[in-house]
DNA sequence: GTAGTCACG
DNA sequence: ACGTACGTGACTACC
């Protein structure tokens, strides 16, 4: 900390702009009274970071006392015309004494002045002193108080960044003014936001030239008759009141009568306990985590036993009651991370060790074949115990599953943000404490990092009850005993089974691919005139839209849009456009796939073993990650030919696949309950050329051309999604308002249906989330933003995850099914893949006419709807050839 | 680390 | 008037 350094905060100005500055998201920043905080947040945020890049000795906050002030007297108008604070602002200013309270700084306010005045006498009595001074407001009138030794820092974009003014900068932004003459420049130019007009016609330019000649308006009037005529002069001599006047006013008072003292404002530090108290009042969890974090440093550290070799007899004597169980290990992918280390809660008593071998030991490998334990992230830890050959065999409560159940807008998968998120702030992120990215390191001291692990099975035991209670009250017990939590099990078995590539056919993929890439390569740099990276997006916009002088259709934030949907309006203007978007499908081609397949199969057994994320998505999907196999290559013939690369890890075996067919219209026409939808399902009709009979008014299927169908499909999707004219228009490439007579024909014959989107948006209006068919849920803050992107964004997702979510939830039943009856049916076959409303196996040959019959039926009958569900099923000697 | 692009349902 | 389709992950370039 510097001897003495004084930090003056401009109260006002710095709420106003925090305020501003979260405006957009001014809802979403409410606390559970529902006050709005957006200002208090942005405050705090920047108080957190000025205490540690300024390290001050003392500080003060002022405040306007009012709005009466001398200035008013001496000029009516001033700051007349300033609109009213928004009550959203209103409501937060009484708390401010509070969050300064919390971080143990003075404010202060004095009748008949503004802050200004207040931070300009105290700037000047503390370098009198020999003090540093920083100054931190939104106003750049302040920067007229800059000196040697007084800094000035404005907010800029936010309140987290500052521009620091010093009389250097003063000098190089305006043209070689000084400080004091900023008061001039203001008084001659005016000032829009405090109403005072300055003099005619002379703005910032003007007032420069004036003033490096004259040195002050002083200087101007003392001078002015030498002046040449002209209309400035003119202006200048008809408004020589009024200039002296605003000078007067601009100028910030440095002698105001304040009864402070600088001894008053010494920084003692935060009031923890006060801040804490606010935070709370505020639901600043991430305020208040990071100051558990800093805290617990110095707490009381937990007692826990290191496990040997030797002393397993404390685990094996112990019958508890409630075990707790954390695996922990040295990377995201678990299929193939070190194991670094595990703890253990038995009952109160905790246990700890670096070494997992210990876990093949008796004690601990019968506790956890037969206890009933308590994990953070059960699929995680079952794939990392079997791969020692061990057995997770009861598992009761994943922390990880059920937080994401209450609430997948907080979607990290760390157990310390998890558990912070739910109140528990005893456990820091793991972020915290390995780094991450290149800076990930598991900590060599023990104490650190025991004691991390035991906090983390404490933060599973502690939250275990609550957690519960909270799945009781949204009724979704059964979501998590009867789905989440047996599929976690059912994906590990697909995780470790993987699928097989054939990773000589990826190779002669490879070589094939490399050549026509180096081919058009040569074309297109023959075609441009010159070589360039055609991989980047911004060299070619410029080959394209500079050098070659195409049309551009649209800019993105950086530079030309070169999106394909862009380059094919382009196709046929030259012939470089189709060789790019020939040589963009196979890079992506050869880079994604081939060669990132090729990067993560298994040197032995050429398998690949995806990650299924299970707690990730806001509805309810799955996703897959390293490598992803939900989005492998299917709509064009040659990246379709990728899946030949897939294929059964048996001789004699083949791939099977059953996918629901348009299982999300399937959910609509049940949960809307429109009756015309159900009627074309319960048919079997094609319910796409329905579609078009119905909002074409066509009278027979023979008048269903595909064009119109595709139009038609194009509306469902557009309905299932949340259906607006602009997104269907420029879908498929027709006026808003024709899109808007589709919508309106699609509504006015499915009213079911349109009586659904309205309700949804109500009820997530209502209550704030929406729910799918098994009662997953999902939160919607912005369904009450004033912003009408967000507040669109979040009428559409209310219409939309229902649908999405519920067809989720059916699959997820399927494959619960799917795998016991593998089982009773002592079929070899194995489910290895889901890809949203597909399942992928691979069985033995004679097993796939016994699939062709169960797998349907297990599909359809997961779940009874009011309308059929249908799936289709086919087979081959890779997964191209189930086709 | 972010942006642009493109692969999937 | 606002300015959008819903849900994902991986790769490359570029700061």
């Amino acid at each position: 900390m510097a001897e003495k350094k004084l930090l003056l905060i401009d109260g006002n100005s710095v709420a106003f702009r925090a305020f501003y500055a979260l405006y957009n998201s001014v809802d979403r920043f409410t606390n559970h009274d529902g006050l709005h905080t957006n200002a208090l947040y942005g405050f705090n945020t920047m108080l957190d970071k000025l205490l540690k890049t300024e390290e001050p000795s003392n500080i003060l906050v002022a405040f306007d006392a009012g709005k009466k002030t001398f200035r008013t007297e001496k000029f009516a108008a001033y700051k007349g015309n300033r609109n009213k604070t928004p009550k959203e602002l209103t409501e937060q200013l009484p708390y401010f004494p509070d969050l300064l309270a919390g971080y143990g700084i003075k404010s202060y306010q004095l009748v008949n002045f503004e802050a200004d005045d207040i931070i300009g006498t105290m700037a000047k009595a503390a370098e009198n002193q020999g003090y540093q001074v920083t100054i931190v407001t939104g106003d750049r009138d302040l920067t007229q108080l800059t000196t040697d030794k007084v800094t000035v820092a404005v907010t800029k974009k936010g309140v987290s960044e500052v521009e620091y003014y010093t009389p250097e900068y003063i000098a190089e932004k305006f043209a070689g003014l000084n400080p004091r003459q900023i008061i001039d420049m203001k008084a001659l130019v005016g000032d829009s936001s405090d109403n005072y007009p300055g003099v005619t016609k002379v703005g910032e330019k003007t007032a420069i030239k004036l003033l490096t000649q004259y040195d002050s308006v002083e200087g101007i009037y003392q001078n002015i008759e030498q002046m040449k005529q002209s209309k400035l002069k003119e202006n200048l001599l008809n408004d020589r009141e009024v200039a002296f006047l605003c000078k007067n006013l601009a100028e910030i008072r440095q002698d105001a009568p304040v009864e402070i003292s600088l001894a008053d404002t010494k920084w003692t530090g935060v009031d923890d306990e006060k801040l804490r108290t606010f935070y709370q009042e505020m639901d600043f969890k991430s305020f208040l985590s990071k100051m558990q974090v800093s805290e617990e440093k110095t707490a009381a550290p937990l007692e826990y036993t290191v496990l040997t070799a030797a002393n397993l007899d404390l685990i094996s004597e112990r019958q508890p009651k409630e075990v707790a169980f954390y695996l922990e290990m040295d990377g995201p992918n678990y299929h193939k991370a070190e194991l670094t280390g595990f703890s253990l809660k038995l009952d109160d008593s905790y246990f700890v060790s670096r070494n997992c071998q210990l876990l093949k030991q008796p004690a601990l490998k019968e506790l956890l074949a037969k206890q009933a334990v308590d994990v953070f992230d059960v699929k995680r830890t079952y794939v990392g115990l079997k791969r020692l050959g061990l057995d997770l065999a009861r598992v009761d409560f994943d922390l990880l599953l059920v937080s994401y159940l209450l609430d997948n807008s907080e979607n990290s998968n760390d157990l310390g943000i998890l558990a912070q998120a739910h109140g528990y702030q005893e456990i820091a992120s793991d972020e915290v404490v390995y780094g991450k990215g290149a800076k990930f390191k598991l900590p060599s001291d023990d104490d650190v990092y025991f004691e991390h692990l035991v906090h983390k099975v404490k933060a599973i035991a502690a939250l275990k009850a609550d957690l519960y209670q909270q799945l009781k009250a949204n009724q979704q017990e059964q979501l998590y005993f009867e789905m989440e939590r047996p599929l976690s099990l059912v994906l590990a078995e697909m995780e470790l089974a993987g699928i097989k590539v054939d990773t000589d056919c990826l190779e002669s993929m490879q070589s094939k691919f490399k050549e026509r890439l180096a081919e058009i390569e040569q074309v297109i740099y023959q075609e441009a005139g010159k070589e360039f990276n055609i991989n980047s997006p911004k060299q070619l916009g410029t080959v394209l839209f500079e050098d070659l002088g195409l049309p551009y259709a649209k800019k993105t934030k950086t530079g030309y849009s070169t999106a394909a949907p862009i380059l094919e309006k382009l196709q046929g203007q030259a012939p470089i456009v189709d060789n790019i978007l020939q040589y963009r499908q196979l890079a992506k081609l050869q880079s994604t796939y081939v060669e990132g397949l090729l990067k993560v199969a298994d040197e032995a057994d050429h398998k690949v073993h995806t990650r299924y994320t299970q707690t990730l998505t806001a509805t309810g999907r799955l996703s897959s990650v390293d490598p992803n196999l939900q989005n492998i290559p299917v709509r064009l013939e040659e990246g379709r030919k990728i899946r030949q690369a897939f294929v059964p890890s048996k001789p004699g075996w083949e791939i099977f696949s059953s996918d629901y067919s348009q299982i999300e219209l399937r959910v609509l026409a049940h949960i809307s309950g429109d009756e015309n939808m159900q009627a074309a399902f319960k048919r079997g009709l094609d319910i796409h050329a329905n579609t078009a009979m119905n909002i074409f008014n066509l009278d027979s299927p023979d008048e269903v051309t595909p064009n119109l169908r595709r139009q038609a499909k194009a509306v469902n999707f557009g309905i299932v999604y949340g259906i607006s004219d602009f997104g269907l228009a420029r879908n498929i490439g027709i006026t808003n308002k024709e899109a808007k007579t589709f919508i309106d024909n699609y509504f006015a014959a499915f009213p079911g249906v349109h009586q659904y989107m309205q309700k949804s948006v109500a009820l997530a209006k209502k209550q704030g989330y929406v729910e799918t068919l098994f009662k997953r849920r999902r939160y919607l803050p912005d369904i009450h933003a004033k912003n009408f992107n967000l507040r669109s964004f979040a009428e559409r997702t209310a219409m939309n995850t229902p649908i999405q979510g519920s067809a989720a939830d059916i699959i997820k039943v399927a494959m619960i099914r799917m795998n016991e009856m593998l089982a009773k049916e002592n079929l070899a076959a194995k489910m290895l893949l889901q890809v949203h409303d597909e399942l992928i196996f691979e069985a033995p040959k004679e097993e796939i006419p016994i699939l062709e019959r169960l797998v349907p039926e297990v599909m359809d009958s997961a779940v009874k709807l009011t309308v059929p569900l249908k799936v289709e099923s086919k087979h081959g000697r890779s997964w191209f050839d189930a086709k």
